[in-house]
DNA sequence: ATCGCTGCAAACACTTTGCATCCAC
DNA sequence: GTGGATGCAAAGTGTTTGCAGCGAT
């Protein structure tokens, strides 16, 4: 929440319950939630909490560099505190998505600099398969 | 076209005229267009083409492995025939959205697996930077 | 002739916007 | 006190679906 605080200061935003309570939702959670899920999570402590609300206080934290969207091609975004550049695997069978971060991948914005006349600026890497969870139960269901 | 007809046959799918033009307009385009924009396109030879009709023959081709679906964070998809594993790397200016063909990236998945317990299946490699063309509307705006 | 495909319109899911009220500063 | 933030509802996108008629096989 300092990082909130020190954040907003600067760029006269205002720190009201409902910009804490997404930011600390996502800052304490590795599921990488939606909007939709960020937002019934909050709404049974402040069940004025508007929809409309975590749309636009995570437009303003993702402006801000507190807070990054990610697309992994569900059709919707999803939400990650974390904004050190790091991947994110998805399970194609349960749809959960986690952070994949002592992989060092850095190399590859180097590597595709032979082979684009592009600027590259940043990378999004993201890896497909199944979970740990998901193995064990097509086990059983077999 | 061959390819249609080879992979639509053993599936007992239809060869109509409005999949043929969806998948050739793809086929004779680099530029990863979406739904939206095929239609537009296909629209000017074929004025009965509907938009369902699009995304429904999108599907069916996504789903005989003869088109991939994009996700590059705009929030709708984009569509490419080229179902070899590559990258791609979008324009942070002009949304422009380019192959990257020769960067051999495939060792990363290898890298991952260390890293992870998913079962690793796939992968997409999302680069983002700035085309040359807007590289140089950039000088001649300053 | 059959069964799948098309095309329209309506429905859907996700996200954004307008605006009156409210509250952090 | 003021200007930005909230929360509701309505609108906006992109995509999917239902169904009657059509057309490829």
């Amino acid at each position: 929440m300092n990082n909130l605080a020190a954040a907003f200061k600067p760029k006269s935003l205002k720190l009201t319950p409902q910009r804490i309570a997404v930011y600390e939702m996502l800052k304490n959670t590795k599921a990488h939630p939606s909007a939709e899920t960020i937002y019934n999570t909050i709404k049974e402590q402040y069940p004025t909490m508007s929809l409309a609300t975590v749309y636009k206080t995570l437009k303003t934290l993702e402006e801000i560099g507190l807070v990054m969207e990610l697309n992994v091609g569900e059709g919707n975004f999803r939400y990650d505190s974390n904004t050190q550049p790091h991947s994110h695997i998805v399970c194609n069978k349960c749809g959960k998505v986690d952070d994949i971060e002592d992989a060092d991948l850095s190399h590859i914005n180097e590597a595709v600099k032979k082979h684009t006349e592009y600027t590259v600026l940043s990378s999004k890497v993201y890896f497909y398969g199944i979970c740990p969870e998901c193995k064990t139960s097509d086990e059983s269901s077999n």
